[in-house]
RNA sequence: GGCCUUAUCGUCUAGCGGUUAGGACGGCGCCCUCUCACGGCGCAAACUCGGGUUCGAGUCCCGAUAAGGUCACCA
């Protein structure tokens, strides 16, 4: 057989260059001993899994702290999975939490181009000299054939797949690969295994440890019949003239691996090494399983911008779910800015974890304690004009109408708009408890946050009282506390007239006394406090109430409480 | 089903032959407190099951079981 005209027959891409100049045009990279260089690799399907920021931080995290590279490439040899602005999505999800690439896709870099469609010209050159040395060979195979044999295996419980004696093409005589190239018949280019799946091999994985591979024995696709590299060829090809040291990528990946090393090895390539993480997991029922994208929102990057997850705190909860010893050292440097932890692979958790909101919840709920009121606005803010419902923007922006149109968004609106930060601001110090001792950990994210300052802006204020005490009770506390209300009071004159009223009704004044003998009252301060709370706001559950009262001024509040009065 | 991987409180995990099995989240309780919180203190809560090896096993070995991954011209 006269391989190297069967080579030229296979194919026919004129841009093929000789094999030294990729090479040389993707030089060894000239870094620091140690640094590592690694990347991201997702296919351009327009979806951001959580799990893609995972593996993200993870691979990012390695590279930077070596003083290494990370960059983008783009896997869309699957035109079926392709959507437009996928990459723009990619580049924006990861941008918001703070993931950056050195190099790659729409950015800058020597090693490009850094989409796989691309670079077909490299992946050509290649497969032809694989068919030059008889590891490749042409297949023409049809859909029906192949499932045929996986028929005939599975009856007959043997190894499923294209190797050995069912590699029908492997050993196709010159004349009827020609005939069958003269009939037009499709073809892909099949790797010819040199594997035995009996010799089993251990192998260090970064994150797995020692592991034992078995050999390839499948003769794999490495080229389609439209001439598009599969995944495996790609990866092989790719990571080797991108200079990429270290693969740190899902799971799923692992039982390829042996594929990878026969086409590292055929192709003449040092391996680079491997981490293979585990993925995010949900219970579901009685069983565990990936977080999924069709079942699952908090499967979507997209989600946690929804509801207003501060960044922050979603990369503080990843990265406890990525290093073992992140939390302890966060607890010892609460300040610290989390680039600063060492990320060590070696600490990546070796079985899936499952996905825990409400410890994402805590981590929330901390981080934006740290924030002040301002801050705290403007990332609301942003969230509301985005996300926002109508009336939850006009918290922050006065709409703009007709006349604004007519005559330009004038001084006024500028004014309108300031009157509102300067409100928001105080509401937002308040239900932080900025100024005070220790900070309250009330918002979680900022849909969360705005819903619950809800009551602060009259046009949302839609309460639904629900008192422990009966009806009676609350009309006479209420139309006790209404009457003496003043809003010159201070918090501690204001306290008193609570007292007053709730000694006036028979309620307990002094907590010492009524935790001596309950019985002896209907209830006590804290009881009557929760009743003008919930006429207030409609929640048993704010800050404080003194406070509320004078953020929404005498008039608001005393509508309030009559509005209340007359719910009854 | 074959192959690979994993197995400690409800969850995330520490542990690398000798520990009262540690921490965090959540739960519960107490304290602080003029109301709601924050905070502080405490309690309950785990080594999947068998066999070995060893003076000694959560830790090493072998089985069983369970869970996860994977078996494409998808990545």
């Amino acid at each position: 057989m006269d391989w190297n005209k069967l080579a030229d027959a296979l194919i026919k891409d004129e841009n093929v260059k000789p094999l030294e100049e990729y090479e040389k045009q993707y030089p060894e990279r000239t870094l620091e001993k140690g640094a590592q260089v690694t990347r991201l690799a997702p296919s351009p399907t327009g979806f951001m899994h959580i799990g893609n920021l995972y593996v993200a931080l993870a691979n990012e995290r390695i590279a930077h702290q070596s003083g290494g590279v990370f960059y983008l490439r783009i896997e869309d040899t699957d035109e079926k999975r392709k959507v437009e602005g996928a990459v723009d999505v990619i580049h924006k999800s990861l941008k918001y939490f703070g993931v950056k690439f050195d190099e790659g896709a729409d950015l800058c870099g020597e090693y490009g181009p850094y989409y796989q469609r691309q670079r077909a010209e490299i992946y050509h050159a290649y497969a032809k000299e694989l068919i030059r040395q008889g590891l490749a060979y042409p297949c023409f195979c049809t859909e029906e054939d192949l499932e045929k044999i996986r028929e005939h295996q599975t009856e007959n419980k043997l190894l499923p797949g294209y190797y050995g004696e069912f590699a029908k093409c492997r050993d196709l005589t010159e004349e009827e690969i020609y005939a069958n190239l003269a009939a037009g018949k499709k073809y892909v280019i099949r790797l010819r295994s040199q594997g035995d799946v009996n010799v089993k091999h251990t192998f260090r994985d970064e994150v797995k440890g020692e592991i034992t591979v078995t050999e390839n024995n499948q003769d794999v696709v490495i080229l389609k019949s439209d001439g598009i590299p599969t995944y495996h060829f790609a990866h092989a090809i790719d990571d080797h003239f991108m200079r990429t040291t270290l693969v740190i990528r899902g799971e799923e990946w692992l039982s390829s691996l042996p594929i990878h090393i026969e086409l590292f090895k055929v192709l003449g390539f040092r391996l680079p090494k491997y981490g293979h993480n585990c993925s995010i997991q949900k219970i579901d029922g009685e069983t565990r399983r990936k977080l999924s994208k069709r079942k699952d929102p908090e499967a979507s990057l997209n989600y946690y911008r929804e509801q207003g997850y501060h960044p922050e705190a979603v990369r503080t909860y990843m990265m406890t779910l990525l290093n073992s010893n992140f939390e302890e050292w966060l607890l010892k440097n609460p300040e610290t800015p989390l680039d600063e932890f060492k990320y060590s692979i070696g600490k990546m958790g070796k079985s899936g974890a499952l996905f825990d909101i409400v410890k994402l919840n805590d981590i929330s709920k901390t981080y934006m304690a740290k924030l002040d009121e301002k801050e705290m606005y403007l990332f609301l803010k942003e969230w509301a004009d985005e996300f926002g419902t109508d009336t939850q923007k006009g918290y922050f922006t006065a709409p703009i109408d007709f006349e604004h149109i007519l005559n330009g968004v004038g001084e006024e609106f500028v004014q309108e708009n300031a009157k509102r930060e300067e409100y928001l601001c105080k509401v937002l110090a308040l239900c932080m408890g900025v100024g005070g001792k220790k900070r309250r950990k009330d918002f979680v994210c900022a849909k969360q946050a705005v819903e619950m300052i809800s009551y602060f802006f009259d046009e949302s204020f839609a309460p639904v009282y629900e008192y422990r005490f009966v009806k009676g009770t609350v009309r006479k506390v209420l139309q006790g506390f209404a009457e003496i209300y003043d809003e010159q009071d201070d918090n501690s004159a204001w306290f008193d007239k609570v007292k007053k009223v709730a000694g006036d009704n028979g309620f307990a004044t002094d907590m010492k006394a009524y935790k001596a003998n309950p019985e002896a009252y209907p209830g006590n301060v804290s009881d009557v406090a929760e009743m003008l709370r919930i006429a207030t706001t409609g929640l048993s559950n704010t800050p404080d109430l003194w406070t509320i009262m004078q953020i929404l001024g005498k008039e608001r509040t005393l509508a309030r409480l009559n509005a209340a009065i007359n719910a009854l």
